[in-house]
DNA sequence: GTGAAAGCGCTAACAG
DNA sequence: CTGTTAGCGCTTTCAC
């Protein structure tokens, strides 16, 4: 394997030149620069991070945590954090903590070591366990609120705002909330959003309690969302959206026109769905972009960083009956 | 930060016998080795895995490289990669090569370098360069047969056959095929069981074309699909199949009732749809099982494990009309 | 500009 | 069983 000793060897330079001429090519002459940087070619040169990262106190890497990458939210916002690390040349450690809180920690003990920063999506956690696992290492949490660390956050309120309006010019008057996790931050958040929200477009909004974030939990509200006389429902996020659809569909209930349906964070899922789901999108990339952003600007110690989100209605979502 | 000299010190022994304290723990009187074990946990250590890898010349990594993560069939392969690995206490770098070739190649030239091995999803690059790139790392190719290369592929032929014994009980008589991407190795592969196996159950199999394996690729699959007068219709994989339903959708025409649609891969997705998708189910935590235990088994030096598949029959199938 | 030398934290012979 | 001694490949002062 090619090592900064064979190239310096091959091109009668020190180690230490062939060195500079990656890390600080200003301090090597232009042509022993040309040189070196030809054979590394040639010899198919690739630093060893492990032994720079030992000398410099670095790795090049980060780390990525998810609860479920299978939950169609996170592959966008992976590929995302995973191209935008790319072309800063740095790798990215993934781990699927599979929402078990301990595994979370765990990983990140684990993960601290070797990677220079790490983004988090961690709906759940305390955030001051997560604080204390990181251990000083960077980190950064993504949809969710903390006083203790850094955080990026979709700010669902333009788009609710936007979706309630058009509910309300669709002539609705009761809507539907079908909540996720009790403990999700997201949840909570979107809850408040919508009775907030709601008012000042003449709506009302219905809680229907709490459901797994599956089609399940879709399936299981449908019934205290039919009990509620709702005209319209907005659904934690789209993978119980999807349940929702298929329980109405089971029942005879055509949307949209004999109930609305919309979901939240607009994943590839909802174009897909059969009505396509009207939907609260969040903007994975961005959210990516300011997580990273997050991870390098020191400034930002504890700060928040909002990401709008938007409104996109497809075709479940129609006229009040 | 802790280390092995702090602990040795801590302790009054050398550094030596704390790294075996954790190394070959068997190597250590057993007092010794509490000792150390018990003040490493007190200070909060962890080994710095750079170093390690120096000195060992081994990673504690694995890469894993897809061609688009967000595409359904790939998050449970990378959530159960991800977990065996991390069973192993091995951490997994993950790249997205957003179906770029030469993408793929930096990334293999990049990760090899800072892994033990990779595991590889690549239905398109020329198995040659994939080898060159990895220069002797060990590489595992899923889904894809190589001569070059050791391979793990979902075997589809069991699960083809019941599929289209299946078919040919509820009477039909014509299956279309809306093949994939033609450069895509399961692709080919698909489309030769298929008329393999049709023969044996009295079946005909229409090829309709190559269409690319997204939504809209299925929806245009559509047209040349009603043109075949095919009875049923066998997609590429779900993502392709849920563009198909859409479509039929749209044009009025219902299924299972006139048309019989099934899919392959079996992604979460396929149980969302309306109609629910019956689809040839690939397994991918057993792939992924595989694919790591071919990383390590060097006897495997350039062999094929196949997983066999089974057909998950929902409600997009039907009687012939 | 460039080279020599020390060291990042850990492992792995090699002696005892 | 345990300590000593070299490195692993790269970065980084400090001289020249």
């Amino acid at each position: 394997m090619a090592t900064i000793y064979s190239i310096a060897e091959h091109c009668g330079v020190s180690p230490s030149t062939v060195s500079r001429a990656f890390s600080r090519p200003d301090l090597v002459r232009a042509e022993v620069r040309a040189k070196i940087l030809a054979t590394a070619q040639e010899l198919g040169y690739q630093p060893n991070r492990n032994a720079r990262g030992l000398a410099r106190g670095t790795t090049g890497a980060i780390g990525l945590t998810v609860p479920d990458i299978t939950n169609p939210f996170f592959p966008p916002l992976v590929r995302a954090v995973e191209n935008l690390a790319w072309h800063q040349s740095q790798s990215v450690l993934l781990v699927d903590t599979g929402e078990d809180l301990d595994r979370e920690r765990q990983a990140l003990l684990r993960l601290r070591e070797q990677v220079d920063g790490i983004v988090m999506v961690s709906p759940r956690a305390a955030s001051n366990v997560l604080r204390d696992a990181l251990a000083g290492t960077r980190g950064v949490l993504i949809n969710r609120a903390s006083r203790l660390l850094p955080h990026v956050i979709v700010d669902d309120a333009p788009a609710i705002d936007v979706a309630l309006g058009r509910l309300a010019e669709l002539g609705h008057e009761r809507v539907a909330y079908l909540g996720g996790p009790a403990d999700s931050w997201m949840n909570s958040r979107r809850r408040s959003l919508l009775h907030a929200t709601a008012p000042e477009h003449g709506l009302e909004i219905h809680d229907t309690g709490s459901y797994p974030a599956t089609p399940e939990g879709g399936r299981a509200a449908v019934a205290a969302l039919l009990d509620s006389r709702a005209t319209a429902a907005v659904a934690f996020d789209d993978v119980m959206a999807s349940g929702v659809l298929v329980e109405l569909a089971a029942r005879g209930v055509s949307v949209p026109s004999e109930l609305s349906v919309l979901g939240c964070d607009d994943v590839i899922l909802s174009s897909m769905l059969n009505p396509a789901l009207s939907s609260i999108a969040s903007a994975p990339a961005k959210l990516a972009a300011a997580a990273l952003a997050a991870l390098v600007d020191t400034e930002l110690a504890v700060g928040l960083t909002a990401i709008p989100s938007s409104f996109v209605e497809r075709i479940s979502t129609g006229p009040r009956p």
